[in-house]
DNA sequence: TTGAAAGCGCTAACAA
DNA sequence: TTGTTAGCGCTTTCAA
């Protein structure tokens, strides 16, 4: 059998003529990794005194005899096989994160803010994303509960009855970015009514608008869903009827496609409310195309408040969620599960920008 | 032993005030799970004959005993240990993904990619960010090869002398998103050299511009730079000296202090070339920002192309990642170390849009 | 201060 | 067709 020519691409770089060496590596098949046991032996000690050093415990080890283990880690190049040990301890300093869609920048926050919480405590984690769809959510989570994840944060695609006939599961788990609490779960979220609430009563007090259509996702959650909740009752707050509410995906598309519904009505809104930053992208290129101006001819307004949002034109005025804050909350339950409330709901920040009609901040870091 | 009430949490409609109830179980402890003994011990067989369901091989079993174990899986709710099965197996079937940042859509999308194109072959993907530091990266590395990853796709933050400076990885490892190849490494890249060439001679050529100014990050590759590389050499084809570069750094202030501080230079260049699509959305607001309008006044065009870039006003005319192809690359030399090749180098796609001053797409899907 | 050894859950070679 | 069992790399109790 003949090794096939390793074709090296013509590495257009342009200085230097196409690297055509002979058969660089391109990628070292696995040499046996070293463990504690060849450690053991190189130091001349037992298995268990390399444990007692590399994980500093549970027995004092001699100055030197240490220094001798720390050599010869250092010699054979050893990493402990975190597999092994998260088998034997029934645990393995991580954490496991699904989310439906990283490609969404309001998750990818998420995730950052649960990776650095995470990290203060000494865990890694584990991301994992599931498409928004149902069985491969539940796949993910059986397999990192199999990798002995010392504990689970999922925000779940299902829908609560789909939940609930769940097993119990086998890892402390805790549901993030739910609004509602679910039996046998702790669950965390941001106040979606209120920040829903905030964001139009900012409109229709502050602006006198009096037409805001909502553009919302279909959401798994229990209806009604707060932002729509919030949304109406701001309106009932001002003694109005509330607005229209048109339906559609949680995307870019679905605002794009929304929005373009709405100002095709007879009766255009002075506002819309997008229930999604990624929703707002599209309804910014909407409003754009249809050759109107916001905040002049339609004032946009959004939940979420992803970082994104601070550099729209107009800057986007939010209803910012706690991401930070849901972090460290969902973190705190599943490390603590004991003591972890059902469910909280975190505050959202209302972030005045200009899209709603306000004057502009001076720089995006506003 | 008294089995734990499971207590329901108040199912928080926001209508009631926060719960107080009586400590309503957050996250149910870890019942121990079920074990492959217990399993056999519940159907009355011996614990290889479990195996041998659960893993559909490699003896045949007779289809009334699958059939009682399969029952006995299903009544103590037994999923298998996937620790212990890597520890004996020595892998996975998990790869490993490491990134700088995950909040940034690009590496979001790649991520994305990867995860689909593994699971294609029956791989889960462990993501990790490295928050470009350094020393995270390599403790990430080191713990994902400990859990037996199957194979590492890095995209580094380290420097070529840094990375060949390593202890040769214990698992087949590509390097994603680099330019240039490394020893000891396959590396999977776009071709950014001609991607920035094509952006910038449609700048140069079909709209005649002579100035154009480069705002590019620093990198931790072989200077110079591929995008560098492209628009100096776009700038040759021309008999036109290259224009400006601004180095900042690859976010989206970045973008939005160099094209600030560019604005104001006496000699306004005619257009700006983003090294990323972050930059860009820096770009747009400082653009905006000092009055001026896009491509009018100053032409953007940008590096990357994640899905964002059609829904900025006006759409950036972007020369697009190959993402998926990367992805799908990547997963290809990971999963036959043997043949891959040390360098892959995609190309990447023209995206006209409007803001190099073409007339506009018809809708964002474009 | 150090060593010997049991056992975490799983796979598969070997035996029955 | 099914059972028995060694051993993957690790931690830790117990003994020396």
């Amino acid at each position: 059998m003949s090794v096939p020519a390793r074709a090296t691409s013509p590495s257009g770089s342009g200085s230097r003529p196409a690297a055509r060496q002979p058969a660089p590596r391109a990628a070292p098949p696995a040499a046996r990794a070293a463990t504690r046991a060849d450690v053991a032996r190189h130091a001349g000690v037992s298995t268990a005194v390399v444990s007692y050093v590399v994980n500093e415990g549970p027995r004092r080890v001699a100055p030197e005899t240490a220094a001798r283990v720390r050599a010869a880690v250092e010699a054979l190049d050893y990493s402990p096989n975190v597999a092994a040990r998260a088998l034997r301890m029934g645990s393995s300093e991580m954490l496991g994160l699904v989310v439906p869609d990283i490609t969404n920048l309001f998750f990818a926050e998420l995730a950052h803010a649960v990776e650095s919480a995470a990290a203060e405590h000494g865990f890694l984690v584990t991301l994992a994303s599931s498409g928004s769809d149902v069985d491969l959510e539940r796949e993910l989570v059986a397999d990192l509960a199999g990798r002995n994840a010392d504990g689970l944060m999922v925000s779940t695609v299902l829908t609560p009855e789909a939940l609930t006939a769940l097993p119990a599961p086998r890892r402390p788990t805790v549901l993030i970015n739910v609004s509602a609490p679910f039996a046998g779960y702790a669950a965390v979220g941001s106040d979606a009514r209120q920040g829903a609430y905030d964001l139009v009563e900012h409109l229709l007090g502050t602006h006198g608008h009096t037409s805001v259509a909502l553009v919302i996702g279909e959401s798994t959650e229990r209806l009604p869903e707060p932002r729509e909740r919030g949304f109406v009752e701001a309106f009932a707050a001002h003694g109005l009827p509330p607005g229209p509410v048109v339906r559609t995906a949680f995307s870019r598309t679905g605002g794009y496609d929304a929005v373009r519904r709405i100002l095709a009505w007879r009766h255009r809104p002075d506002a819309i409310f997008l229930s999604s930053d990624q929703q707002a992208s599209g309804a910014y290129r909407a409003v754009r195309e249809a050759g109107l101006e916001c905040p002049d001819d339609v004032a946009l307004i959004a939940y979420d408040g992803t970082s994104q949002s601070a550099f729209s034109w107009p800057p986007l005025t939010v209803a910012r969620q706690p991401v930070e804050a849901m972090a460290r909350a969902a973190l705190q339950a599943v490390l603590d599960p004991v003591n972890a409330p059902a469910h909280q709901q975190l505050p959202t920040e209302l972030v005045v920008r200009r899209s709603c009609g306000c004057p502009s901040p001076p720089s995006p870091t506003a």
